[in-house]
DNA sequence: AATATCTATCTTGTATACAAAAAAGTTGAC
DNA sequence: GTCAACTTTTTTGTATACAAGATAGATATT
């Protein structure tokens, strides 16, 4: 399955409002766009659309297309939801794992404990993210799976902001690991609860430190 | 805010399938569209990519646009999505709900039961989604809400060819009076596992209507 | 006759051209 | 000098033109 010129542009626009290339509220011009890319309009208002549609821009009909980062309030709100999702999840796979995918977890897991060891955040990040995208799959509901990795994917840059937190790492890897146990043991209830308090301490924290960042400014 | 030609023609578009013009499987071809539509393919390309991603249709690059009907089981795996949303909401306003809203949601289910016994079953769909979209809103998570809506939008068709089982529609107004019951209380366990099999329920019907289906035809 | 390869046609993806609406700049009136 | 209306410019939305890949058909070979 080949890809369209204007996918690889969209991720390409994605990634530089994500290392903030473009800033929120900044308008993105075609013209440029085109130029910078060198290639005509066309790929890049589709890929302007695409992006559109996902939500990180704003798309005005005849005024153009804006960088729309969310902003403190409405990322808790995607972190409440991501919660929700992610104890589905784990609720569901609790009745549904099979033993090679819980051989699978603690093998992911060991490799975010070397990772951590080694201070490759880079490979922390990545390893976490493996770590929770095989319990999209263990739910066993292919719908859930993809929209988990979805909104996985549309957070993932401001979990990088907060994850730095003192403390944090270590507590985050016992967590993973009280998860791996409530799986073995077939207990959905306790796997739900660890992974909602588990995501949602996420936005709270990244709540906290917006509040703190403002206070500063002020 | 003006609407483009774009968006306007993929709701027509939309609309077709869901009436069965175009089934599923079928190639939609850019150039009769833009025929059908008397446009050129730019709007029509636009209006299927966004079809595309909201996954009403397939893309395959270069190789065409196919409608794609979610199966029973993908069926069976959004409304198991759709449930756990919803009980989301349900546990959210169960707390956060103004009295406003409650008057608002009972005022619905009056609308709702005065439909049933006009036989109206239009004005019922409707009215059971403003009561849907009620809670939805009063989860005070905006996000939430938009992702609810989303998939409400996305499984209305299929709620509507099911809905008409007999004795439904009388179980699923109880439903509402005991989910607003459990909110008046502040009830969230309750509001939340009595609108999850609520809604649940309609993807297990919708199961074995399939199943009866598929063994009629063998 | 069946299959494989080459060729012609069709369809998508991209570039360019044009139309219409919004933004910006200018001129004139008070 | 300020504000408003008109004009110019810019930018989006749509149409058309062109390029390249994919499909289908024809021809040749075994």
């Amino acid at each position: 399955m080949e890809q369209k010129r204007s996918d690889i542009i969209a991720n390409q626009i994605e990634e530089l409002i994500f290392d903030g290339t473009f800033r929120d509220g900044e308008r993105l011009d075609e013209v440029q766009l085109s130029e910078r890319f060198a290639v005509s309009r066309t790929p890049i208002r589709e890929a302007l659309l695409r992006l559109a549609q996902s939500g990180l821009v704003a798309h005005y009909p005849r005024r153009g297309v804006f960088v729309r980062q969310p902003g403190p309030i409405e990322l808790i709100e995607m972190f409440e939801v991501m919660a929700e999702l992610e104890a589905t999840c784990a609720r569901l796979a609790a009745t549904r794992i099979s033993d090679a995918a819980i051989d699978e977890l603690k093998a992911t897991n060991a490799r975010c404990n070397a990772a951590v060891q080694d201070s490759d955040t880079e490979r922390y990040y990545r390893e976490n993210e493996q770590f929770h995208a095989i319990l999209y799959r263990e739910s066993g509901n292919s719908f859930l799976e993809q929209e988990c990795l979805r909104l996985q994917r549309r957070l993932q840059p401001f979990r990088r902001t907060q994850l730095r937190l003192r403390g944090r790492l270590k507590q985050s890897m016992q967590e993973h690991e009280q998860i791996v146990s409530a799986l073995v043991e077939g207990d959905g209830q306790a796997a739900s609860d660890t992974i909602r308090s588990h995501v949602a301490v996420q936005g709270e924290k990244f709540h906290h430190l917006m509040s703190r960042l403002k206070t500063a400014a002020e």
